[in-house]
DNA sequence: CAGTGGATGCTCT
DNA sequence: GAGCATCCACTGT
């Protein structure tokens, strides 16, 4: 019996929740896999979306934590973000890659891929594989259809330069699980 | 491999 | 009307 994630988890800066993460299992409706791979953003954060303030969109981030926020991304990709820190203050952690493994064969026909390694190696990847859309924006994620479960003992983290962005990407706030073949691209120093 | 460009729709200026 | 927290197909070594 592995513990299940609770707010109070999330409760915390996004700095310390983010490396947290990985390890841990995210599933939806009972399909999903294991965290490896996570981006940090902050209130100050010329990257995040809620540098510029609160919008319609971005609501749920200057919310409570541990719901989720889920937005549009090229007009095309679904993209997971987990809202963190006490209220007032946004921040949240983009999930960016699992391993798959559970549901394998239902994220194949979602995907139309049959790798296992290009199911959710990468922040579209994964919402597509796991049916997450717009629907799920603001929904917590300590109620189905979302299940959380903590990592049990350490994972091997290891922290890099943020990826698809163009402003701050140089802060090191991008998260993976060392070694792992499901990344979105290979960790850089 | 590395690099480029198109698809596509919504949000904010 | 511009600009994306992306992905894929296609090009050229």
């Amino acid at each position: 019996m592995t513990a299940a994630l609770t707010r109070d988890f999330f409760a915390r800066s996004v700095h310390d929740v983010a490396p947290d993460l990985i390890g841990a299992t995210l599933l939806v409706d009972g399909v999903g896999g294991v965290i490896v791979e996570v981006e940090a953003y902050d209130q100050e954060d010329p990257a995040s979306h809620a540098f510029r303030g609160r919008t319609p969109r971005n609501a749920v981030m200057f919310g409570p934590p541990g719901y989720a926020y889920v937005y549009r991304s090229y007009g095309i990709h679904w993209c997971l973000n987990m809202v963190c820190a006490p209220a007032d203050r946004a921040e949240a952690v983009l999930i960016r890659a699992l391993e798959p493994t559970d549901g394998i064969d239902e994220m194949r026909a979602r995907r139309h891929v049959e790798a296992e390694r290009a199911l959710c190696s990468g922040p579209g990847k994964l919402c597509q594989a796991l049916a997450i859309t717009g629907a799920l924006d603001g929904r917590a994620l300590d109620e189905p259809p979302f299940e959380l479960r903590a990592h049990r003992g350490k994972a091997a983290v290891a922290a890099g330069p943020r990826i698809g962005i163009t402003l701050a990407a140089e802060r090191p706030w991008r998260y993976a699980l060392e070694g792992s073949p499901y990344l979105s691209k290979p960790l850089r120093a």
